[in-house]
DNA sequence: AAGTGCCTCAACCGCGTACCC
DNA sequence: GGGGTACGCGGTTGAGGCACT
């Protein structure tokens, strides 16, 4: 019973990749273009599974991957972003150029998890550590670095599975009144959204998934306040993201937004602030997890 | 030199989601 | 809407290399 396999292992290679076998898989992608993995074997005349040429293309064979050590400064982005997003290795991955999430992931688990280790004076264990049984380590929970006063108390519950990324979120408002004034105040994109609803994160016009989505490599992107185009294109401030509003454009303080949102914890539009700590704690609350 | 244990990282596995019919 | 398939993801494994005895 259980599953059907992938693919047939019978006849099958398994195990490391032979120069050989490198060769034939780069030369049919380079002539056919990526995807249609399951065919990709057979018309390749490879005798590997889909997934393991899939698999081998996106980690080791594609042009654009980064060879050699990761540096400091990808190292010290990496922790600053697993603080933020917690596991989703192909998310951090997106904002490291050349890099892997398999190789993101074997680096935390094998350098960076230690040092959170060594440094960490929590006692709670990491639910999803990936390291070997024997081997589970704790891991710093990430407290948050302070609350915003004005935001209220929402009970999150963060749409997130194994595998996928976390764009949707559930909020359930505690306190209606703090939430009105919340909206009031400072995010009037929550007008009529006081029951529960489901929605893309979207604080003050700052929306997490494209957020999380946006290309930072891109200085085309970004306006003079260092705002994320959505369009690419310079000339157009409707376009803007998030959007300008009339002497009140959300400012990054001069920073690019990476290293802001990489940076600083806080993103500041008047008094009102939407702390990126609190978000991170939600995105990592486990026990606010569905499926439970 | 041989044995042992540890570490690294490429590869595999199973699951969830997206997509198509 | 439901079922089947393909893809993408995070967790896990294990072969190979290295250090130490």
């Amino acid at each position: 019973m259980g599953r059907r396999p992938c693919c047939s292992k019978e006849g099958l290679n398994r195990g490391a990749w032979t120069a050989l076998e490198d060769r034939i898989l780069k030369e049919y992608i380079q002539i056919n273009g990526e995807g249609g993995w399951r065919n990709l074997p057979i018309e390749a005349g490879l005798k590997r599974c889909g997934k393991s040429c899939r698999l081998r293309w996106l980690n080791y064979l594609r042009p654009d991957i980064k060879r050699g050590n990761i540096s400091e400064e990808e190292e010290e982005l990496i922790i600053r972003l697993h603080k933020l997003l917690g596991n989703r290795w192909s998310l951090i991955a997106g904002r490291l150029p050349g890099r892997t999430d398999n190789e993101i992931k074997n680096h935390w688990n094998t350098n960076l998890s230690k040092k959170f280790q060594t440094h960490s004076t929590s006692k709670r264990t990491h639910k999803q550590s990936t390291l070997s049984k024997e081997k589970r380590i704790l891991i710093n929970p990430t407290p948050p670095a302070r609350l915003p006063p004005p935001v209220p108390t929402f009970e999150s519950r963060v749409i997130r599975t194994k595998a996928t990324r976390c764009t949707k979120v559930f909020f359930t408002p505690e306190d209606p009144a703090a939430v009105n004034e919340f909206v009031k105040e400072i995010a009037p994109e929550f007008d009529g959204l006081l029951s529960d609803f489901m929605a893309d994160l979207d604080v003050g016009g700052l929306c997490l998934s494209e957020f999380l989505h946006s290309d930072f490599s891109d200085p085309c992107r970004f306006n003079d306040n260092n705002a994320i185009r959505l369009d690419g294109n310079s000339d157009n401030n409707n376009d803007l993201y998030p959007p300008i509003l009339s002497d009140d454009p959300l400012l990054f303080h001069g920073k690019n937004i990476e290293q802001y949102w990489t940076e600083v914890d806080c993103i500041q539009r008047d008094d009102a602030k939407f702390d990126l700590q609190s978000l991170a704690t939600f995105l990592n609350a486990e026990e606010d997890w569905l499926g439970e």
